[in-house]
RNA sequence: GGUCGGAUGGCCGAGAGGCGAGGCAAGGGACUGCAAAUCCCUCUACACGGGUUCAAAUCCCGUUCCGACCUCCA
């Protein structure tokens, strides 16, 4: 995998056939939309070709359900202002959101994680962690009472974002506005005094407050999986600071290279324009079911791309990945139902290089369409590629049953086509149609499927 | 301003020195009562200007444009 710190392919190395994998999760003020999710997909792929090659993963991804710590003085706490827009408890709106998150990771069948420690409950030890880069000077107590890390006390600081400390000279995009009590400009909060906050507020040694941003992934990465991270996946945005100041701490508290492999993916663009709320362009899984696009489509539209470019997402895109997908599974059906898997090379590797998808999605459809590769054959070969691409291939296509009132209308337009009434049967046809089936009429009759 | 990516046919997108991926859309054909689905066929591109080479989309230099990150962000 493409490591972003030493900017080169980097095999992932086990540790006696286990690898330990974290992942940074959502921020639960809102749901998780496409591009996020595309981040959350790469861990699972990740994982699973990690799987194929007969490791055991060990993964953990965190929910960050205390909010980030606002930077200037005008920042305000997400959560908090979700609250209070909504005068709903801050907590419950965390947990309706991270419900949520759970229900789009199993749309697009994510496989869990083993743990989704919540910063909220892991207070102590980031507390612990927080007293402990005291002790060893890595931080300090501010002039305003909060707590910060002294990024000059980490020799390697920048390695991850190529920023050099001098270079990142404050002021430049925006107006900045000096956070009291640091001592350097590109310190950062580890401990934040409460002030005139009164919810999600906890004690610590320094008074009533809560944490930085930064120091949940820390401490849950190094209590959870032992201080050893093989691979740590996030966004590209979270490249600098998020990681860069994660890695300071958890590097400072433990003397060691705590996370092995930095991958991180690319974003992801909606119809020729980054997502965010004033182009109105923000693209949930629940816009992509209501336009009757099946959740695995959109699976499918990432697997087509590589992780590490930016990708632009369309309605166009995801369209064509819906009808992909459809053909797919019917195919799989016509070739029968075994369950063996064939191993196939091209296949393996593509996923093992880097996580080659398009290369493996090209690969199938070269099967798909080689005549001297049996049935059977395919759909081994299929099955074993799902493994990896996760899209539920072996799935009967047509899954909702029908109701009484569409065998009604399916059975008169049999009638129909009998007696050769073809108006009465188009009509039927455009009335099926307007209720999701599909209608096609073969030599050996009518069918029909789910669209 | 600093750092890092990118520019490929109507559209999306692989490829990384030689034999021109693939998909979508479009057009033609087969099939059909008509459609749909399916199958067959057609459409031949690498931002610009130099250079290296027998050979460049691919390597080098320069230019233009686009994007990312540079203390909210997946």
């Amino acid at each position: 995998m493409y490591d972003t710190r030493t900017r080169d392919l980097k095999e992932i190395v086990d540790r006696e056939g286990l690898v330990t994998i974290y992942c940074c999760g959502p921020t639960v003020y809102r749901d998780a939309h496409v591009g996020n999710l595309r981040t959350f997909l790469l861990a699972d792929l990740i994982s699973r070709t990690l799987q194929l090659q007969g490791l055991e993963v060990d993964l953990i991804q965190n929910i960050t359900d205390v909010g980030h710590l606002a930077d200037d003085f005008q920042g305000e706490d997400k959560l908090l202002a979700e609250a209070e827009r909504t005068r709903i408890d801050p907590f419950e709106i965390a947990r309706e959101f991270e419900d949520r998150f759970h229900q789009d990771l199993a749309l697009l069948n994510v496989q869990p994680a083993r743990a989704y420690p919540r910063a909220s409950e892991n207070m102590q030890s980031m507390i612990e962690s927080i007293q402990r880069l005291i002790e060893i000077k890595s931080a300090y107590v501010g002039s305003d009472g909060s707590v910060y890390f002294d990024a000059t006390s980490f020799e390697s600081y920048g390695a991850i974002s190529g920023n050099k400390l001098e270079a990142l000279k404050p002021g430049h995009r925006y107006e900045y506005t000096d956070e009291g009590g640091k001592k350097f400009h590109a310190d950062w909060a580890l401990w934040k005094l409460a002030g005139a906050r009164t919810q999600m507020i906890w004690d610590s040694p320094w008074g009533l407050g809560f944490p930085g941003w930064h120091i949940e992934c820390s401490a849950m990465s190094i209590d959870l999986l032992d201080a050893h991270v093989d691979v740590h996946v996030g966004g590209i945005d979270l490249r600098f600071p998020h990681h860069e100041n994660e890695r300071a701490q958890s590097n400072s508290l433990t003397h060691s290279e705590v996370v092995q492999t930095w991958v991180h993916g690319e974003h992801l663009l909606f119809e020729g324009k980054k997502m965010s709320k004033s182009a109105g362009n923000v693209v949930l899984l629940k816009d992509i079911k209501t336009r009757g696009i099946e959740p695995l489509a959109l699976r499918l539209v990432f697997l087509e791309n590589r992780y590490r470019s930016q990708m632009d997402l369309t309605w166009a895109a995801l369209e064509a990945a819906h009808a992909t997908l459809r053909r797919w599974k019917n195919s799989m059906a016509q070739w029968g139902e075994a369950k063996d898997l064939k191993i196939d090379l091209d296949l393996s590797q593509a996923f093992a290089q880097d996580l080659d998808t398009p290369r493996a999605i090209l690969r199938l459809r070269a099967i798909e369409k080689d005549q001297t590769i049996g049935n059977q054959d395919k759909r081994a070969i299929f099955l074993f590629a799902d493994q990896v691409l996760g899209l539920s291939l072996a799935e009967i296509p047509m899954s909702k049953p029908i109701t009484g009132e569409v065998q009604r209308l399916l059975d008169q337009r049999v009638i129909a086509r009998k007696t050769k009434n073809w108006s009465q049967s188009d009509s039927l046809r455009d009335q099926l149609a307007n209720l999701g089936i599909e209608i096609n009429d073969g030599a050996a009759g009518q069918s029909w499927h789910w669209k």
